[in-house]
DNA sequence: TATCCGTGGGC
DNA sequence: TGCCCAAGGAT
């Protein structure tokens, strides 16, 4: 609505014409000869370039690259992914994170199914519509896709404006995109826009990079008010972000005479919500005196705290255990506002009759066709390993 | 609006 | 080592 005055209000000048007209023709060649050879820049299809770019939030192109390659494999077409189980697709995203990304991938696309006949829809109004894609997304996949000139402003574009213009907005804080998207609306190219935004999110991955930048190597340095000023080392502005928390928690790794291990499926809420853990016990829900005796072997408090455990799987799980008397070891586990501490504990189980419905036993030769988050994976590295005397 | 949501890599 | 960072979105 007020879009002018979001540029006058945070002091940007916008280039003339002539100017932005050199900078598309300068950034575009820099594009057409140096991009990188990435497997999505090989298709138009929609639903192909969809799929990259919910992978690539907040996930390294290296990363995404694997996994881009089986999930197109495996599910071809929209409709695949409407039809495809959760676990099925829980198992394609595993070790990539944010394990919401996917279930909304499948939200939407059965939202594809029956709104839009199963073909993706070509509008930015109706593709941010869809479950899992917000500004971000829209633009890109409506530009790149469909050729549509909506401004795609992640975090790359924001670096690189910020330092184009020596914008002292802060780039992490969230009403700041729709200032950066005024500008793309002003320079993106017409006839190229998804070129053009994937040149400008090139540009900040390879050149105008967070750390070890060097500006004069850039293609556009011309363009670059800040390096022009020398003031390019001030920019962008972002304010750092506070430190995570930390939590300890018991894991218990119980197995049955047959083999099989006992797993929670978490909640639907929280963090890795609706994935599977062995059974964590808050140490904050033990007693005191009992946490502390498993910082090391199994001093005199054994008992007590062996008994205290044992009646918080009673009632929590619905499991009958017999500990091992000593840990088996310990972990750590980094989250991007969270920190895992986990002290891990064998148990065989006694009694299974009156398992909780939150949990299932699963035996070892299962796993390879069941999707883990990280802390369930290092938790089996470390019980797979000998103890030593 | 600020916080939550995973994971791996770089320094 | 601990922090920052990476093609963000939901709440």
């Amino acid at each position: 609505m007020k879009n002018k005055d979001l540029l006058k209000e945070n002091n940007v000048v916008m280039w003339e014409e002539e100017k932005i007209a050199s900078f598309q023709k300068t950034l575009l060649d820099w594009y057409d000869s140096s991009k990188r050879d990435l497997p999505w820049r090989q298709t138009s299809n929609p639903y192909y370039i969809w799929v990259s770019e919910i992978m690539l939030q907040q996930t390294q192109v290296d990363t995404v690259i694997p996994y881009y390659n089986r999930f197109i494999t495996t599910l071809p077409t929209v409709q695949d992914l409407a039809d495809a189980d959760e676990d099925t697709l829980l198992k394609l995203w595993e070790g990539l994170g944010y394990y919401s990304r996917v279930r909304n991938m499948k939200s939407a696309a059965i939202q594809i199914v029956a709104e839009h006949n199963g073909v993706f829809p070509k509008d930015y109004k109706d593709i941010i519509k869809l479950k899992g894609i917000g500004p971000y997304t829209a633009g890109a996949v409506s530009s790149i896709a469909f050729n549509q000139p909506q401004p795609a402003v992640d975090g790359n574009v924001m670096r690189v404006l910020s330092r184009l213009f020596e914008l002292k907005i802060d780039i992490g804080k969230a009403s700041s995109r729709k200032v950066f998207e005024e500008m793309i609306r002003h320079l993106i190219d017409q006839e190229r826009p998804g070129d053009f935004n994937q040149a400008l999110m090139d540009l900040g991955a390879t050149i105008c990079t967070p750390k070890n930048y060097k500006p004069e190597t850039s293609p556009i340095k011309e363009f670059n008010a800040s390096y022009l000023n020398e003031t390019w080392k001030q920019y962008p502005v972002k304010k750092t972000k506070k430190s995570s928390r930390e939590e300890h928690y018991i894991v218990v790794a119980a197995k049955n005479s047959k083999g099989e291990y006992i797993f929670e499926k978490r909640g639907a809420k929280g963090v890795l919500s609706g994935m599977l853990t062995f059974i964590m016990i808050n140490r904050d829900s033990l007693d005191e005196g009992n946490w502390k005796s498993f910082e090391g072997k199994v001093d005199e408090l054994g008992q007590q705290h062996h008994k205290q455990l044992q009646a918080l799987l009673k009632k929590e799980y619905g499991v009958t255990v017999k500990l091992n008397d000593e840990i088996k070891g310990k972990l750590t586990h980094v989250f991007s506002h969270l920190k895992w501490q986990l002290t891990v504990i064998e148990a065989d189980i006694i009694d299974e009759s009156m398992l909780m419905p939150q949990v299932q036993l699963i035996h070892p030769e299962q796993f390879e066709k069941t999707a883990f988050p990280v802390p369930t994976q290092k938790t089996w590295e470390l019980l797979k390993t000998l103890t030593l005397f």
